[in-house]
DNA sequence: AATTCGCTCAACCGCGGACCA
DNA sequence: ATGGTCCGCGGTTGAGCGAAT
């Protein structure tokens, strides 16, 4: 009756991961790509349950990655999400590529709840802790927010919905600006997001993500810059690049097995610089 | 210099829904 | 229809580290 059980219990090894634990879980997968994770342990050689399996690599190996703090975008943007969907980590995420269910769940309970708390918001209504006087707070709508001091910096990305409520759409193309202007310029994000009727609509309910027609994006031959890199340097440089664009989140998956290999490398190389 | 404290975050745990025989 | 397993999710834990005392 039913399934074999994932793993057998005895003999799995459980704690941190180490170099090779990680290598091994790199090299299957780029090489076989994501199945049932039951099998991996056994098919990459690992003695690791398949549970522990797919969170090592979907929290911390894969090379869509982001690395680092949340900016102070994304932050918003989780506060903004969370306001409307609560503790629902997974969706949240979701909805910032490169990052993790777990590491903005983390983020959220080491940086933004107490920010907030500061803030004098309550970190699970979205709510002020103090309700100093009845007209400070009216709506009951976990989605809306008080006018209370601080919060000009709570919910610019649903004042911006508001805002521009039949902007055109016209922009569901352009995956790639959006995304990479994520961490650099906080402001343009918002802005891009509130410039597409179905990304919102996607961004901020449950709806299927937007149709990308990803043929009509200039993609590099990535074979042919491989060649013109003047330095292993700008090789990982632009390797870096694209992997915190989120290749796999815009399903740019144009690396070469070579190509990978060498993020493979380079992943391994920043661990041992730790 | 040693100890304590607080913070961070990777990893584990347990649950619920989906899936399969 | 049933029972067992898988997968994904949210909550929790604890090792490691730096700051404070």
């Amino acid at each position: 009756m039913g399934r074999q059980p994932c793993c057998d219990k005895l003999g799995v090894k459980k704690g941190p991961w180490t170099a090779e634990e990680d290598n091994k879980l790199i090299n299957f997968i780029l090489t076989s790509g994501q199945c049932c994770w039951r099998a991996v342990p056994k098919l990459a050689g690992l003695r690791r349950c398949g549970k522990s399996c797919r969170l090592r690599w979907t929290n911390y190996l894969r090379p869509d990655l982001k690395r680092g703090l949340l900016t102070e975008s994304e932050e918003q943007l989780v506060i903004d999400l969370h306001a409307r969907l609560g503790n629902r980590w997974s969706k949240i995420a979701a909805r910032l590529p490169g990052r993790t269910d777990n590491e903005i769940k983390n983020h959220w309970n080491t940086h933004i709840k107490k920010k907030l708390i500061k803030r004098g918001i309550d970190p699970v209504t979205h709510e002020p802790l103090e309700k100093e006087s009845p007209d400070t707070k009216t709506s009951s709508c976990p989605g809306e927010h008080s006018s209370e001091s601080e919060n000009n910096s709570l919910s610019p990305l649903l004042e911006s919905i508001n805002a521009t409520g039949n902007s055109e759409e016209n922009s569901s193309s352009s995956p790639p600006e959006n995304c990479s202007t994520l961490s650099d310029e906080p402001h343009k994000l918002f802005d891009s997001l509130c410039e597409d009727e179905k990304l919102l609509s996607y961004l901020l309910g449950d709806d299927e993500p937007p149709l990308v027609d990803t043929t009509t994006w200039e993609l590099p031959n990535t074979a042919q810059n491989f060649n013109n890199f003047s330095s292993w340097d700008d090789c990982a440089t632009w390797l870096f690049d694209c992997q915190d664009f989120g290749v796999h989140d815009f399903e740019l998956d144009c690396f070469n097995e070579v190509e990978m290999n060498i993020l493979d490398r380079l992943e391994t190389g920043k661990k041992q610089q730790k």
